[in-house]
DNA sequence: TGTACATCAGTGAACGCGCGTTCACTGATGTAC
DNA sequence: TGTACATCAGTGAACGCGCGTTCACTGATGTAC
């Protein structure tokens, strides 16, 4: 059953496409090989004609998923500033959204448990977040660089949603409680 | 082969350690419950004679282990400040030690796709964590509330220590540079 | 204190199921003539 | 432009394995006499 080139780089790409949402929605270890195929139209076997392995494959779905989440944050409005960055992160659509988000806050603490390609996927990942952020950050702290800031608001976000997802269904009060409270207080530091 | 009451009591302590420790090191869904029993010296049967389902001992386990290390960090120093816990919390050892560390990180984005009841147990552990930090607060901000202060730094230390170990086998440097960076700015929150 | 026996902590086989990966195969594509 | 055939994208059976949970059973404990 080969298919055209166009046909078959569409697979591909759809490939990697449904991985990133499925790992998002249910986790690495919480998905199929299999499952990911079908949610693309294929079997199995067409992950493992494309794809070494499904470390392989969820590194690149990291990635992927990280470009397209950080690109749609860089646009949301036209001349962003750090209150921005923080309202489109740390807010209850962005919660709510599993699938949709961000796959580092998805998979965060999955990550450690992972191979080495998945792990290098996650680093770069982080880095382009951080430089989106350090780009809207001024230079004018006293008490630490741009770069620290950045790094700082990164993770913090990133901890503040995991957080919020982890207590929603027992203690919705308290998720939506520590969403308002990142966000006022990151604010500052990057408005300092 | 029914054990003293003492024995009973000491096997259902021991099954909680062990699904402490063995959750944290590979996550909840990478242990299965005969590794447990196995690891507290018992078989998967014994575990059902204790608790109703993997769910609750993980719930259980959870608690336990949070309740843990926050009475450590509190007696870390005899009269602790914000960078005191900074200091006990975001450090080398503290990432290198998945086993011993904190529940809360070392399962963060997993538990989003739990049951209700660890999700419980994971809001109450997270409401610990911050209220010990909340007291070591100075309450003279003027844009924040201590609380708001405490829930942000709470999350933002989990992240931290998240995103450090998950790029710690692909970019170690990086992996540093974060912690220091957290270390400095968030002391910088809690110190105004 | 000694004996008989009910209790129940813990055992281990069995359940149905899904996992990641391999591989012999299929059949449409796309190329060589 | 038409035909023959090599290529290779994708299929699906099979591999060995581990999962959470149930349940009939075992045998030491601890109680009633």
């Amino acid at each position: 059953v080969k298919v055209t080139k166009e046909k078959a780089s569409e697979n591909r790409r759809e490939l990697v496409r449904a991985a990133g949402r499925l790992f998002r929605q249910h986790g690495i270890n919480g998905v199929g090989v299999a499952d990911v195929g079908k949610a693309a139209g294929l079997t199995h076997g067409a992950v493992y004609a494309r794809f070494p392995s499904k470390q392989a494959l969820a590194a690149e779905a990291l990635a992927e998923g990280t470009r397209q989440i950080v690109a749609l944050m860089r646009s949301s409005v036209a001349h962003p500033t750090i209150e921005d960055y923080l309202d489109f992160s740390l807010c209850k659509r962005s919660r709510d959204n599993l699938a949709g988000g961000c796959p580092l806050t998805a998979s965060g603490s999955e990550i450690a448990r992972q191979g080495k390609i998945v792990s290098r996927a996650f680093a770069e990942g982080f880095e382009e977040l951080a430089r989106a952020i350090q780009e809207v950050l001024s230079d004018d702290s006293d008490y630490a660089t741009v770069r620290e800031r950045a790094l700082t608001i990164a993770a913090a976000e990133i901890g503040t949603l995991i957080i919020a997802r982890a207590v929603a269904r027992a203690a919705p009060r308290l998720s939506d409680e520590i969403l308002t409270a990142s966000r006022r207080v990151l604010g500052e530091i990057g408005g300092e």
